[in-house]
DNA sequence: CCGGTGCAATAACATTTGTTATCAAATTGG
DNA sequence: CCAATTTGATAACAAATGTTATTGCACCGG
């Protein structure tokens, strides 16, 4: 699992035996709840198999806000980093084999790779592109009508259409199932 | 300008000198671009009076992202980071005074103050802290409605409101000046 | 003081999107 | 293999939002 991310990491044998060590496997079924909203984010998760979604409760409806695949890391980022409840929660879509590690532990590793520029600053550039990322998300939001984001999905992340189900990638697009459905169903008879 | 600031950071006078010194002064009207779409940003402003727009082309309706006021830094952070031609404009919405620092110098800065602990994980707080941001702001378009997000501006931030041209804040609300003008006059009736 | 321009309100109408309900197909668990 | 549940499509109607056009007001620069 760890070894593809070994030569992207200029450290010793020893010292990436002793991150990786911190690391646990963990094989859950489909629809597994991993953080719960409210609770407090302890754990980081790198999947191995599967994929994963964050949501959170509006009004009684849910609503999806991100999908993770293979060799993704996923937290509720806030959460953990602060140590405050979680406004969302983590849950698996299919059958998943996850790696996790505790905060705490990781919070030791970061720190200690802070020390080593080159590592420090593929940290800080990680986080710059997390928030790169979510204003790309968020601009196409505004910009763009929910045919147009279910275009851009299509040929963006095709991954996402082929194995989460239609009802959360609605919600993920902002609109109701039946208006995806009515979205999907136009788009057939206008080709 | 500066002084303010000072105490937070642990540096002595003359690195703080130093910096400071690197920071320009300009004084522009109302409606001046300081960034166009397209170009790469190779300035950081900071505020000290006036307020400022983010916007960008949407098929030729400008779409405004973020206001900013006094104290607050601008720049297109992900032209600015990258060096990448920025996707959105940088205008003025009242005359204004700003303070303006050089890409090359204000990296040399932070260079320099990543050596230093707690300075570096002030800066990467920062980061993190701008995300969380958007994250809010963004799923605040998800789960309300247009009247909500209007709603939440009044109380959240009623200088937006009281300093900003009512069109600019329908386009940053995702609604037409048309329907922030409806919404207005239903929510007067409803008092 | 005038004329242009920017800004906001409003009306009438069009389009998009949500809501509720129903049905059928697919999937899952026993 | 069957029953239950999940998932997706569709229709009919309601509500929200966009479009276009018109009007009035305020402000700014000659």
């Amino acid at each position: 699992m760890f070894e593809q991310f070994k030569d992207k990491f200029p450290l010793d044998n020893n010292t990436w035996d002793t991150y990786v060590s911190y690391f646990k496997r963990l094989e859950v079924p489909a629809r597994t709840v991993l953080l719960n909203e409210g609770e407090t984010s302890k754990k980081l998760f790198i999947i191995e198999k599967g994929c994963i979604r964050v949501w959170f409760n509006n009004n009684g409806k849910d609503i999806t806000t991100q999908f993770f695949f293979e060799n993704n890391m996923v937290a509720s980022i806030e959460s953990f980093r602060k140590s405050t409840p979680s406004q969302v929660t983590i849950e698996t879509i299919e059958p998943c084999v996850v790696w996790w590690i505790f905060k705490k532990d990781l919070d030791s590793i970061l720190e200690a790779i802070k020390s080593t520029p080159r590592l420090r600053d593929l940290f800080i550039n990680g986080i710059f592109e997390r928030t790169f990322e979510y204003m790309k998300h968020f601009i196409s939001f505004i910009k763009d009508t929910p045919q147009q984001r279910y275009l851009n999905l299509i040929k963006e992340k095709p991954q996402i259409i082929l194995r989460v189900p239609q009802h959360y990638i609605a919600s993920y697009l902002g609109v109701t199932t039946v208006h995806l459905s009515r979205l999907k169903s136009k788009l057939a008879k206008e080709k």
